[in-house]
This record gives structure tokens, C-alpha cells and sequence, in this order.
RNA sequence: UGCCUCGUGGUGUAACGGUAGCACGAGAGAUUCUGGAUCUCUUUGUCAAGGUUCGAAUCCUUGCGAGGCAGCCA
């Protein structure tokens, strides 16, 4: 079986935006000879849509311009992050950029360290990625807590050059200091002091929130941030992945830009809060006498789409009260989620690369997601009949016994997907949106004495409306124009409308669930309260007539069900209990104009 | 309130002092053994007011609006 993969997924003209041309110049300017980018989740929750924006940008980006992408676990806050989102994480940006960056993405041997070394007559730490297709099995990701000696260090430093000093005050009153502009009275301890009582915060003799490490930079600056920002807080708690080895845990400002420089970033890209912090950013690099080139950081706005919440926050939310199956449920924005939609890697990608990188906080609307993965899947999924409401239909003038396998086109964008044969015979289902008694205007489908064609067959007519004692309709007695089928003497005849159908002999039945969008309103949290606005019919699971060859269907394969949708396969499926999920609907200009009248 | 950033059709974006373009959406039609796809056409925009300039979406000023920050979170 073949698939245009590489047709429908062809890289579209390389991207430009005002990151691109910054990193362009500073190539072209001779700034750095390579460049080098980092993508740094916190692991605490799963990755989700706007995360693939920032990986599509930073792995993009090293792909455009040879260089390389590190994933990073910025750890730095033991309270809140756990060992088991690091496995997910990495696997879904592995999936992400599976195809398409595999080569750019940096990892570091198990268990390495940054190494110490001098340069220029100055202390230095380097963290060198392995990069490269062929990873050692064991590579992992980088940990800024891997980083945690060598950020040490950096804080005596700073200390000894007067930069930083411990500063006893408590939360409350470091606020009140902050939020006034007034300088700390330890501000000016001596430096052997200072010295002294980091080491003993770093040995654990004082307890949680007793003392801090501030910059020592300007508390009468418009910029909160500079106003003697904290650099180290207590935390007596075991972290996931240094254990019991500090008690002290550097703040993200500290860590971050020491974490940058340690891997040699060149092009620090963060969203748009972390502007106003860019100010601490590079006075802690220029602070510290470095021996190498400093990293930049820039921002850019993060993602959002209308009628969805992507905050990890309320995703987690959503996943603790059970208003969702958990973080892969496929109406969650989150990567796993979207796979378990069926939704494909390079789909994403596609997406991610028309919204292009701007400093404006857009709302993105969600057709533009419906268009990439429409686009992609007409060229990609195999076409197959189901029936997701059935009505029974008898053919009867067609022989009781008489099966006939009729070729069907796997993918008429695509003839090199071949064909398959479907199974006909008297009796079928077709789908209950196909056919009503007495239709409105403009409803081309089957009605009472009217005619259609079921693809790949013939021509029917429905003779008689078979109805139960309330009045439902259980049944179509129809005949058939025998020569109509293709290739027939009648067979270019022409009726409105081509419907689908399953030969209820031979059908395979399968739970089919029917996403819908998770809210009903464009902006879901815009008055605080984003689970007033959940949609109650976001999910919908149907019994389904299918035709036998969805029996053999694969998982992460799109298929389209003619006529109605694109769907995958769930892993919850089982050979006597097939599972599909709803992937994305096809355009429905009935359903438009049906909405009109 | 202070500080920072950002305002281009309904949405996402391009134009880097020189014809406001592209994609999505929407609408109309053609075509079709998927009311899908494809093809053609149409519609709608530079937040406002001043200024600089031969010429401003672009530069300057002011105003308005939006977002972010003001955790010992990231």
C-alpha cells in the first residue's frame, strides 16, 4: 500500500518572519558562524498545540540554517515538576518532528555533566549536544538541573563582584520592598557575609523562605524585574532528578540564561511575558565575565485558537474534574491528544508554518487548523464507505443470493493507491441523512419515489418507505436499474446525487465517537470561567456499519469515510470492538445550506 | 497605577519610504459516480488626529485600543 506522503507533505517555501531575519543578520554579520536553539518545557503536564508552535520554530529554524535544537527540562521548581511527563514530552516532540528535523534534534548522553574548563584564562562551562539521526539509545534530554554546580558557582561570583547578596527579609516584606522601591537593609552586607551564609543556605541550615540571594541591581528601576530580583530561594524538597542534592534551587531568571549560555545557545526564543524579564536576562550574562558568545533571547507571541483553552493550567483542570478522558483525549489541544485525533504530524507542522511568528497576541481561528489537515488528508487517506446512522435498504429486484465485488478507488487524488472491492448484495444500509420522505428544497438525496445512485453501483429507486407503529422509518424498499452500474448500458444516466453504502451481510460494526468542538464559546476563559462554556455534546458515539476492509484498518493512518469525514483508528480498538475517532469533518455546503431554510 | 510590547479585510499574515498582496473564511458560478476535491469570479483592510516627505501601513508626536509583567512559578 502507498501513500503520497512525500507529495502531501512536501516542505512549503522556507518561512521568513522577524526572528528569521535576526538570526539571518546575526549569520550574515558574522555574529556566530552556527546557529543553535533550545526548546525548554517545564516538566510539569503534557505538551500541547502551542508548545508545536515553539518547537516548530526553534527545530525549524535550526533546520533552515544548519544548526541544532536542544530540548531542555527546565527544572528548576522541585514543588511542582515530575519524572513522568520528561518520557511523554520527549516522545511527543520526537513525534512531532519525526520526517522533518529528526537530524536537529540535541540530546546529551545519559547521565553527562557540563564540563569545567578554562578559556581565554576565564572559568567556563560548556553542555555540547549529540545531535544527529542516529542518536545512542540511552540519550537524554538536557536538564537545567544538570546545571545546578556550575549556576553555583555563577552566584558566588557574583557575589564576590558585590553583585548579589543574601538577603534575610521575608516574602511578605520583600514585596512590600519591591512593590515600593525601597532597598533591602541587607543590601550592602559585606561580601565575606554573603559568601558565608549562601554556603550555609546551600547546607541546609536554615529552613524555607529564611533567606534569599537577590541581584544586586537597581530597586529604583521602572522594571520590576531589576528591582533586586531573587536568584536562589530554599526549597527543602527531593527534586526528580537531582534527588536530595540541594536545598537551595535557583529562580528561572538565574537559570535560564546561564542554562542557554552552558549549551552554547546563540537564539533564545520565549513567549511574549518573558519580555519585561529579557532586561535580567542579559545583565546576569554580562555580569559574569564570560568567555564565549551570549545568548539572545527573543519573544514572540504564543499561540491561541478560538473556541479551545491551551493553558496547561486549565488543560489540567480539564483533566482533573473528569471533563475530559485525560490528556490524550482526542478533544484536548494537546499534542497526544490531537494524535489520538488522528491528526498528523506534518498536518501541525503545516499549520503552524501558515501562522507565521509575529509579536501580536492573535486568536487564531480553528478553520485554519480544519484547512491543513483537510488539505494534507484529500491527498493522503484512502477512501472507505461506513455508514454511521443506517437505514436499512432491500433491493427488490435484485437476486436473494447475489453477491458481487465491486472495485472501489482508494484515492481518486491519488491513483497510485489502487482500488479494493467492495461487497454488493439485496440488502444494504445506507445512512439515515441520505434520505428523507418529504425534503426541502435543494435536498438532492434519496426521498420517497426518487432516485440516486449508490456509488460504484447502481441506480435505485425508492418504491416504499417501510415504517414502524411510531411512525420511524426502518426500512427502503427500493429496485434497482439493473444496466446502470458502471460500465452498463444505463450507466450514464445521470442522477443528482452519488450516496454510499454497506452490504448488510457483510458490514463490520465499530463504535465510532463524533468530536465536536470542547466549547461552545470563540473565547472560552474571557470572563474567567472557561467551564461554563464547555459543549455538552463535544463527544457523540454512534454504532456503525462498515465495509469489511475497515476490519484490517491501521493506527495513525487517516482514512476518509466517504462523504462524511476523515477518521483513525483508536488504541482502544480491538478486533472484536473497532474504535474509530472523528478526525475532521469534510466540508459540508448541504449542512449550510440546509441551515439556511 | 507604573513599566514593556503590539495595532493592516471576519481571521492569520506580507509589503523594510515608492501600485496594500497572499492564505483561510464568506458569497456566486462551472464541473463532479464523494453536496468532497478541482476551476473561475466577487466582497471586505492600514486604530485616530496631527507632523516630516515629491511620496507614509512604514519615520516622528499625541491620543485611543489590546496584550503582558508587578510569585521565594516558569
Amino acid at each position: 500500500m502507498t501513500t503520497p506522503t512525500e507529495d502531501a507533505t512536501a516542505a512549503p517555501a522556507a518561512p521568513t518572519d522577524f526572528i528569521r531575519e535576526i538570526v539571518m543578520e546575526d549569520l550574515r554579520a558574522g555574529k556566530h558562524t552556527a546557529v543553535h536553539t533550545r526548546f525548554p518545557p517545564e516538566p510539569n503536564g503534557y505538551l500541547h498545540i502551542g508548545h508545536a508552535k515553539a518547537i516548530c520554530l526553534g527545530f525549524g529554524i535550526a533546520r533552515e540554517f544548519g544548526g541544532v535544537c536542544n530540548v531542555r527540562m527546565d527544572d528548576t521548581n522541585p514543588q511542582k515538576e515530575e519524572a513522568q511527563y520528561v518520557d511523554s514530552i520527549l516522545a511527543d516532540v520526537k513525534w512531532l518532528i519525526s520526517g522533518w528535523a529528526d537530524d536537529k534534534l540535541g540530546l546529551k548522553p545519559a547521565g553527562k555533566s557540563p564540563e569545567a574548563r578554562e578559556l581565554g584564562g576565564k572559568h567556563d562551562f560548556l553542555q555540547a549536544p549529540i545531535a544527529g539521526a542516529r542518536l545512542p539509545s540511552d540519550a537524554e534530554p538536557f536538564y537545567a538541573s544538570d546545571y545546578f554546580g556550575p549556576i553555583f558557582e555563577f552566584a558566588m561570583q557574583l557575589v564576590r563582584c558585590g553583585k548579589a547578596y543574601v538577603c534575610d527579609m521575608t516574602p511578605e516584606q520583600t514585596d512590600e520592598y519591591r512593590r515600593t522601591g525601597k532597598e533591602s537593609p541587607f543590601r550592602n552586607r559585606p561580601v565575606e557575609e554573603n559568601l558565608d551564609l549562601l554556603a550555609r543556605m546551600k547546607a541546609g541550615e536554615f529552613p524555607d523562605g529564611a533567606r534569599t540571594l537577590r541581584a544586586r541591581i537597581d530597586m529604583a528601576s521602572p522594571n520590576m524585574w531589576m528591582r533586586d530580583p531573587l536568584l536562589y530561594r530554599i526549597r527543602h524538597l527531593e527534586h526528580h532528578h537531582t534527588a536530595a542534592q540541594w536545598c537551595i534551587y535557583p529562580m528561572y531568571d538565574f537559570a535560564h540564561c546561564l542554562s542557554d549560555y552552558i549549551e552554547g545557545i546563540t537564539h533564545s526564543l520565549c513567549t511574549l511575558e518573558f519580555e519585561v524579564h529579557r532586561p535580567l536576562y542579559d545583565w546576569i550574562l554580562q555580569s559574569l565575565d564570560l568567555p564565549r558568545k551570549l545568548p539572545r533571547q527573543i519573544e514572540f507571541a504564543r499561540l491561541n485558537i478560538d473556541y479551545a483553552v491551551i493553558s496547561k493550567r486549565k488543560l489540567l483542570q480539564l483533566v482533573g474534574d473528569g471533563s475530559v478522558r485525560g490528556w490524550d483525549d482526542p478533544r484536548m489541544p494537546t499534542i497526544s491528544g490531537l494524535r489520538r485525533r488522528g491528526i498528523t504530524a506534518s498536518a501541525i507542522r503545516s499549520f503552524v508554518t501558515e501562522l507565521g511568528v509575529t509579536k501580536y497576541p492573535s486568536l487564531t481561528e480553528y478553520a485554519l487548523l480544519e484547512h491543513s489537515v483537510r488539505s494534507e488528508f484529500n491527498k493522503t487517506a484512502q477512501r472507505r464507505f461506513a455508514v454511521l446512522r443506517p437505514i436499512r435498504v432491500v433491493l427488490t429486484n435484485y437476486p436473494r443470493d447475489q453477491v458481487e465485488q465491486l472495485t472501489a478507488i482508494n484515492n481518486p487524488e491519488y491513483p497510485a493507491a489502487g482500488s479494493r472491492t467492495v461487497p454488493f448484495s439485496r440488502e444494504l444500509f445506507i445512512d439515515s441523512a441520505d434520505f428523507m420522505e418529504t425534503p426541502p428544497p435543494k435536498y438532492f438525496r434519496l426521498r420517497a419515489g426518487g432516485e440516486v445512485r449508490l456509488k460504484y453501483g447502481y441506480i435505485i429507486k425508492c418504491d416504499e418507505v417501510v415504517k414502524d407503529d411510531r411512525g420511524n422509518v426502518t426500512e427502503l424498499r427500493c429496485s434497482a436499474d439493473l444496466g446502470s452500474k458502471t460500465g452498463g448500458a444505463t450507466s450514464s444516466r445521470k442522477v443528482k446525487v452519488t450516496i454510499h453504502w454497506v452490504s448488510a451481510a457483510h458490514a463490520v460494526d465499530a463504535e465510532v465517537r463524533l468530536y465536536d468542538r470542547l466549547f461552545n464559546a470563540p473565547e472560552p476563559d474571557i470572563d474567567g470561567d472557561f467551564k461554563a462554556h464547555l459543549n455538552p455534546r463535544s463527544l457523540e458515539i454512534v454504532r456503525a456499519k462498515c465495509e469489511p476492509s475497515l476490519g484490517e484498518a491501521s493506527l495513525g493512518v487517516p482514512y476518509q469515510f466517504e462523504r462524511l469525514a476523515y477518521f483513525a483508528l483508536d488504541p482502544d480498538s480491538r478486533e472484536e470492538n473497532l474504535v474509530f475517532n472523528r478526525t475532521m469533518t469534510l466540508k459540508d455546503t448541504w449542512a449550510k445550506e440546509a441551515k439556511k431554510s
